[in-house]
DNA sequence: CTGAAAGCGCTTACAG
DNA sequence: CTGAAAGCGCTTACAG
């Protein structure tokens, strides 16, 4: 009833341990025959290498560490969706295909020190980080340890970490040239807070489209706000009591272009006949409006899965020059958009 | 640089590794002098044990797998809610506090036999199982392999296996109480299919209130249904086409609620003037919908807090006797209930 | 291509 | 109360 060690198929193959290791990590030169009799043997026990003892020995192990780092109540959810639990599906599914464990190591809660240590004394191959706070002294502390890492959402790199994010940028450059195609011409922006990584560059992409455009930026119509819905529904009825022009509006993200939609309604303005929307995300909030969300899509999937294949291929790899991953956004045209009457 | 070893503790303390072994896990009888020597070398060159080498001497981790099993995308919403993603944090949460670590292991969904010895080989301390589908020959294999495991949502018993669950038997006779004591006592029943256990169980709760309310169940009130909200309203239009006389209904999940309310008010029926509604579950959705849903809340952290007690405590604890966790569920009176009329 | 030996870092009977 | 020794199950230079 015992598991079948090492030792038991070298018996049965008649063979040292040391060859048994050999024949079924399959890289060593080794003779074809002696490959299959051990590997006849092992499958006549149902032997399987001690995944603990190879870890001792080989100083590493198969193993991702997952950490999660948030406050709050359920804080993979973004906007009451689960934003971030796509993507830790994502990162499920590629570690099984690449063969790696992920572990939740308990107790790295304490002191950094004591964080480190336990990633190191649990030896594993690397570790992958979701925070949603963008500042927090486990970054730092991941950062200047010898662990290879990769950061989802948060901007930090190191000899050894990188991080993956959307290109936010480019998002919302899509989300305001696809309104600029439309005709509109006076755009307004509820960004996000400028101390966000989301908010500055979504602002950014929109300048940068309007730049390309030829137009300029009317200071009047970008209004930071907070990433609430009730926040952009604050700053929506502000903007609108001062500026009776706008034809169109990029929000810094669906949740908040839940809220700019009410205070259109409430106005009284059509949508998208007297004011073009356009989110950022595609949560499944989107759906749900009335109209239906014309917003910028993240790919969740994408960004799990390269965060796992950056930090096994590049990170664990042992390759030079690691770079950043951005993956690519979408525009999702729904119901939102229409051309400037 | 690289990690203190308990040989670097034992040189400075002045000691053998046997003696920092025993200083440090505690128990053993040890003089308050040589413990307090040994701290302070350890503190001092910020030793922590190596995990690993640990598990492999003792044949055992404060590890824990946890096992997803379903098919589907994003398996663990229910009705679109994140529903076993609250169970999963309030896992997290409480093996965190336990000092256990949570593993996901890689490739465990291949032979049956190679996933028990995947987790035999890699040393847990017990597995936590959470699976949507009822059936699962990975369960079945858990069962009779000798891993402490405890199973959430699926019923299934061994000598080192039991499960937690809410309470639905009793969560439906609070739905049905609730509506009796409102003078309800023509009360239907959108139950889900008797194959499904939380369909089987509620079933019984409905109709044990009823018995306990001196009521027979009127079959022509039973509707079985599928779970989806598509069935619950198909079911309902049959019922109300059939029956004119109901005042209350009792669904069997949230989701199916909503379908029935939709079908309520197509018929130009006022909830909960002219009909009742209660619900199971308590996803979010429940305050969307108009009126906000009365329902029986399943108390997602308990089950979750509860899963993860049992096997530490119970199953790896060796306790005789293990008995399933019933977690009791909650009324939870919204808009859709009112006195009969 | 293969084996004997050492060692990964720890714990635990066994003596004393 | 403490230490020397053996051992958890594997891999990997080192010889041959």
């Amino acid at each position: 009833m015992a598991m079948a060690t090492s030792k038991d198929v070298a018996r049965i193959a008649g063979v040292s341990r040391a060859t048994v290791s050999r024949a079924l990590s399959g890289s060593s030169r080794i003779s074809g025959a002696t490959r299959e009799r051990v590997t006849a043997a092992a499958q006549s026990v149902g032997y399987e290498p001690n995944v603990v003892a190879q870890s001792l020995v080989r100083q590493r192990s198969h193993t991702i560490a997952l950490s999660i780092f948030s406050d709050g109540k359920n804080p993979l959810l973004l906007g009451g969706e689960p934003f971030y639990f796509d993507v830790l599906e994502s990162i499920q599914h590629e570690a099984d295909a690449r063969g790696y464990d992920l572990l939740l190591p308990s107790r790295i809660y304490t002191d950094l020190p004591a964080y480190v240590r336990g990633l190191t004394t649990r030896h594993v191959a690397g570790a992958l980080m979701v925070a949603l706070r963008t500042t927090d002294p486990r970054i730092d502390a991941l950062v200047s340890a010898a662990i290879p890492t990769v950061f989802v959402d948060v901007v930090a790199e190191g000899p050894q970490a990188t991080y993956v994010t959307s290109d936010n940028i480019g998002g919302a450059r899509q989300a305001t040239d696809h309104l600029l195609h439309l005709g509109h011409r006076r755009i307004a922006a509820i960004s996000g807070y400028a101390t966000s990584l989301a908010g500055t560059e979504r602002l950014l992409g929109y300048q940068q489209a309007l730049a390309h455009a030829g137009l300029a930026v009317d200071p009047g119509l970008v209004r930071p706000s907070g990433f609430g819905m009730e926040d952009a529904y604050a700053a929506t009825v502000t903007l609108l009591n001062e500026r009776r022009d706008v034809t169109a509006i990029v929000a810094a993200s669906d949740l908040m272009a839940v809220g700019v939609l009410r205070a259109l309604h409430e106005r009284g303005l059509r949508v998208p006949h007297d004011v073009s929307l356009v989110g950022f995300d595609d949560i499944d909030l989107c759906l749900y409006v009335d109209p239906p969300l014309t917003t910028i899509r993240q790919d969740r999937a994408a960004m799990g899965r390269g965060a796992v294949r950056c930090l096994i291929d590049n990170l664990i790899g042992g390759v030079h020059a690691i770079t950043p991953v951005v993956v690519p956004t979408q525009l999702v045209i729904r119901g939102t958009t229409g051309p400037v009457t």
